[in-house]
DNA sequence: CTTGGTTGTTCCATTATTCGGAACTTGGTT
DNA sequence: AACCAAGTTCCGAATAATGGAACAACCAAG
């Protein structure tokens, strides 16, 4: 999976490295995973930690995300996600059903919850914002997934790993793709406990009016609460919800967040 | 202020002046307060949109920070902050006092607030975490200057912009280091509407055992509600909390957020 | 349809940066 | 004392970034 794109791209990659341990990282745990050699690996590091892009705790000789991204988050939040955009609307749709609802995007073939309700817990934050999930095995991924181009989904797909988390895990790209044949149809998605047991969801794609896909909405309850059949009635509230956040956001002129292919840059 | 770090430091550069416009921006917006040329900034922004740090809108013809960005920024967040250590303190603090509390860290000589809890507005978040205001006339700010080391003062001294955002405002730095003194020698600072009028608040640092700066936390006020009379009985309660974030801060060894005065690196 | 202006994109020889093998330092272990 | 592992620094070679200038694309006015 190359990179490309230079020092700054190298760089990124480190940073998102260190992003993924989820706990303050050394560098010889950094260097055994990497491409890179010592030298290099070492300075990129220090020019991350010196951008103030990363931490380093010099006791514990390990480095961790650095507060410049939390910065640089917020604006990321305000203005290139749906969220403020769909706020209002994730409080109404959330208060009339009372369950949790996701608002997400897609990254890099990856599901990006940007916002979320929790009926139970009130307010949360970053901490749940910003989390990412797989896409084939959540119903708001799937749902994202069936309104995706082709020739983007060729690329998402080839990037899902399939692994089985619970027994009703769709584990091949052939089942998906029947999958959300039956999703475009119908026009909305369930999760059927595929990616944690005991997790069911029903969601849809929010779509502009041209088709094209701006992100995901989705109601997630428990096995113990609700069924899938308790689910599919919300269908109509959910989509409703999913037009209205696509009008507001066409009226805001929001940008066509389609998934970009990593293409070979100067084409072929 | 030279930047240092060559592609990657002028890169994230870039990234954080589309970031601070706060709205999608287009090419020669940047070339106009840019240091590179045409070429070069072309290629930057090619290079950040390529790897989701940026999102460039075809139609509108702009760039407005990625989703990457949210991304990382949880990780960060989670990991990087006090928020997370905090959370319960500040529940605790808010639910007692009844009013907006902040907690907030030094980024690059500015104050960067990484979490909230607001009495009256229940939601808001990261459209409040991640925001940044300046050190010299927060009461937060200002309580965390008082305990940087001297050193690391004279640098964000120097960074400070003393722009008088009310008839109250620090303006000098010689003002500034006078007020610090006392607030070192209180343990607590106020802001007596220096950063916007009919807010005031009062203000402790969160210290490790050994004195080194961790962050910040503020009990904010309006004029209408209360005076400063009335906030000063609150510093017993602020500095018990702050002590208890930095007791759990050290036992899970948080990282000393001293922030860096950006060296020259190597030498001249 | 032509001209002129503005904005955005590409080329390519030059130049400055990054690369990475190897040597070195530091701190702990047998 | 000798050794080993982890982390840091050096420096010539290799590569990637630079930026001036030419090139498109678009629009408005002549």
């Amino acid at each position: 999976m190359a990179t490309g794109d230079g020092t700054v791209g190298k760089a990124l990659e480190v940073l998102d490295r260190v992003a993924g341990f989820g706990r303050p990282v050394r560098f010889s745990e950094l260097l055994a995973g990497s491409p890179y050699p010592k030298a290099t690996l070492y300075r990129l590091l220090q020019t991350l930690v010196h951008q103030r892009m990363l931490t380093y705790d010099a006791d514990r000789a390990a480095y961790a995300p650095g507060i410049r991204l939390v910065r640089l988050a917020h604006n990321a939040w305000t203005h290139s996600t749906l969220a403020p955009i769909a706020r209002q609307h994730l409080d109404a749709l959330a208060a009339e059903i009372g369950e949790t609802v996701h608002l997400a995007q897609l990254d890099h073939a990856q599901v990006l919850y940007v916002d979320k309700r929790s009926s139970a817990v009130p307010v949360e934050m970053i901490s749940q914002t910003g989390k990412v999930g797989p896409a084939y095995c959540t119903g708001i991924g799937k749902a994202m997934l069936a309104f995706l181009p082709l020739d983007l989904l060729d690329w998402v797909l080839s990037q899902q790993s399939f692994h089985a988390f619970t027994a009703a895990t769709i584990t091949s790209e052939r089942a998906l793709r029947r999958e959300l044949e039956q999703i475009r149809a119908e026009g909305h998605a369930f999760d059927r406990e595929e990616h944690e047991p005991g997790i069911i969801c029903i969601a849809a794609p929010i779509l502009t009016p041209k088709g094209g896909l701006l992100g995901g909405l989705s109601v997630t309850s428990t096995t113990r609460r609700r069924d899938l059949d308790d689910l599919a009635p919300l269908a109509p509230r959910l989509k409703a919800t999913a037009v209205r956040i696509a009008a507001d956001a066409e009226s805001w002129h929001f940008p066509d967040q389609t998934p970009k292919p990593l293409p070979g840059r100067t084409g072929t």
